[in-house]
DNA sequence: GTTAGGATCTCCT
DNA sequence: GGAGATCCTAACT
């Protein structure tokens, strides 16, 4: 607290630096898969809500046929993608919402979707702004947006100058990362097959995994002793 | 355990 | 009118 106002401005400068080189200075495979382990958090009037992220998604923009950049169409729902790294986009799918993170400087239209997250902080919260406990309440895209609740308003804001922010150094370590091809990406050739999924082996917060290869004890990320 | 139908916004034909 | 980066419930096997 010694620079006042000029070290506060200071400091955001430095913290957005780091977040724009955290989403740019890698492939977006890359960065997608080092965002596990991350934390997510959304400050509220009423108190914070904190999640680790466990599992990621990338699209590569206009050459990835499962991409909404695509060949680079832009319409108005989609236009945050041409946006500088660190921007949010957030689009409706049915009666949902889900969040990507832009990587990639302006003008290159690539992101990272968010597919599942595990809660640390404000689990009652999080309970209470969907009807459902266990895995269930952020096991997939549209859970995690439900129970963070997270408005479409921040759709083209930045990450860390709005509401939601997240940390750049991790939290946790993933002990395995499986990379599988994408959810939901059909008849788009090669890229239904690309291996551009990734998630935490054995954490129960991981959309369409069999309960039984879950690792009740550690979630799947390293402890202390095995560092 | 799997499957079918519906909710309901944006974009395309 | 149809499809999509989804999810829930009910009704099956």
């Amino acid at each position: 607290m010694d620079g006042g106002i000029l070290g506060l401005v200071r400091e955001v400068f430095f913290i957005n630096s780091a977040i724009t080189a955290f989403l740019t200075d890698r492939p977006t495979p890359t960065i997608a898969r080092s965002l596990l382990g991350h934390q997510l958090h959304f400050q509220t009037p009423t108190g914070k809500l904190t999640a680790l992220i466990t599992e990621t998604e990338a699209y590569l923009g206009a050459p990835d046929a499962g991409a909404h950049a695509y060949q680079n169409h832009q319409t108005p729902r989609n236009r945050a993608l041409w946006q500088p790294a660190g921007t949010i986009y957030i689009y409706q799918l049915r009666a949902w919402l889900l969040l990507n993170l832009v990587t990639q400087s302006a003008g290159t239209p690539e992101c990272v979707l968010i597919r599942a997250v595990e809660p640390v902080a404000g689990l009652k919260r999080m309970q209470q702004n969907r009807a459902q406990t266990g895995a269930n309440l952020t096991n997939g895209p549209g859970k995690l947006m439900q129970a963070l609740g997270l408005p479409r308003e921040l759709n083209g804001h930045p990450l860390n100058e709005s509401a939601l922010s997240l940390d750049i150094q991790p939290s946790r370590q993933p002990a395995q990362i499986v990379t599988t091809s994408r959810i939901g990406i059909v008849n788009k050739g090669a890229w239904t097959q690309a291996a551009l999924r990734y998630y935490v082996a054995g954490n129960p917060y991981v959309s369409k995994i069999s309960r039984r290869t879950v690792d009740h004890q550690h979630h799947g990320w390293l402890v202390a002793s095995e560092r």
